[in-house]
DNA sequence: AAAACCTGAATTGTTAACAATAATTTGTAA
DNA sequence: TTACAAATTATTGTTAACAATTCAGGTTTT
């Protein structure tokens, strides 16, 4: 039905087992493969048009970035994301991105903070407009954070971030749809701005674990009013 | 020649690419596969006497863990521990581990805190005797440090440090051969284990971060006495 | 002599068939 | 009707063969 067969594409960017990955990734942060549901090998094989082969290769480097569980001989499911498995994830985020932001007070370029500075200048505008608060709610808060991990130029905390955690995060944002206080995020990544551009690196780190453990607090109360941490 | 073909084991545990996978880090950390070497996908799989697909699982399954690096149509590596990347690597497990041992603090039993209480003196009668400093030096150090993670309760975080960082950092210990300080270690132990013990979260997290950061100190003075962060 | 190119061997990527395990279904008995 | 058990089915784990790509060596050309 669905077919996206890999193979129609004209010139490979990599291998299949990597393209596949990507699709998979795809889908299941779009909500096309919903939590907890199934990873079919023979269903998803044929869907791709690949051999099972590099699909499981997609499915390992899936688990590994924490979007799938296997368990030996049932097989794959998206993984669900628990209150609990949430609250972990941003613990984790807080404490890395906390780190990246010390990281970047030091190592950002001019150049880098000036091009943050005026992305912040286009949230601005975004949210007075009060139109395109949608790209801000979901691109634009990334954007942010984005460049300030890379801004740390730390290989392996940006491997952590960008190709674990976020994935996640964006999944979480997809299938709850929820978001919010978007003007609070605007100040909030406003003053961290002004920590990166006086290169505070310490001040840097208490603001983005601040900004990230309110979003925390927030998800905690959504989802389940009378726990508090 | 060094046949450890898997299938003698009378029961297996898991799957065979667990079972390769677990042998591989083995391998790699004890320095029988040394940083750089290549992962050789006939020969591995003829030493330890299963097809390349369980390999190239397990193979896949270390990569995500950090341990090998891989280059499409190229093969994969041992990674080799760049002073960079022990840079990298520290700053990534401070901030993790500092986040752990703030947990650790509010969800650590007395029971869990009795026991890590008893390992302290026991590391303290080592170094007395100055004989068992190896042990201290290799097992103890990695002992405390597993206990506090564990001691989070936050399974992503134990998952982060657990399965990916400590492998590596075993790996390092393993190759370099040097370790330094126990005396100081053990005291800067013995200062955490109180935080922990007061439940002040915050003290906890902060000795701990100044304990790796000192460490981190040390080795990047150790392999570029001229770089200082 | 050096550089570019072609050729062969070896390794990785991929596929398809086989084996082993788990879930489902069906049948039987209480 | 329900509970249990055996057999069937479908899925995963594994293997072996095939295809595609890279690397090494030698040859040719400038």
């Amino acid at each position: 039905m669905t077919e996206t067969n890999v193979n129609n594409d004209t010139h490979r960017v990599g291998t299949q087992a990597q393209e596949v990955a990507g699709l998979l990734i795809g889908d299941i942060i779009s909500g096309k493969l919903p939590q907890g549901s199934r990873i079919s090998e023979p269903e998803l094989s044929r869907q791709y048009g690949v051999g099972r082969g590099p699909l499981r290769e997609a499915i390992l480097k899936l688990e590994g970035a924490g979007l799938v569980v296997r368990a030996p001989h049932v097989g794959a499911r998206v993984v669900t994301l628990t209150q609990t498995e949430l609250s972990e994830m941003f613990a984790v985020r807080e404490a890395l991105e906390g780190m990246a932001a010390k990281l970047a007070a030091t190592h950002m370029t001019d150049q880098q903070l000036h091009e943050l500075e005026s992305l912040l200048n286009t949230h601005a505008r975004y949210i007075q407009d009060h139109e395109g608060q949608a790209y801000f709610d979901q691109e634009g808060d990334l954007d942010f954070h984005y460049r300030v991990i890379k801004g740390s130029c730390n290989q392996r905390l940006i491997r952590s971030l960008c190709d674990e955690l976020y994935h996640l995060i964006q999944m979480y944002r997809k299938t709850s749809g929820r978001r919010a206080r978007p003007e609070e995020a605007l100040i909030e990544h406003q003053m961290i701005f002004k920590a990166l551009k006086d290169r505070d690196g310490e001040l840097a780190e208490m603001l983005m674990r601040r900004h990230i453990a309110r979003a925390r607090r927030e998800i905690e109360q959504f989802i389940d009013p009378d726990k508090q941490s």
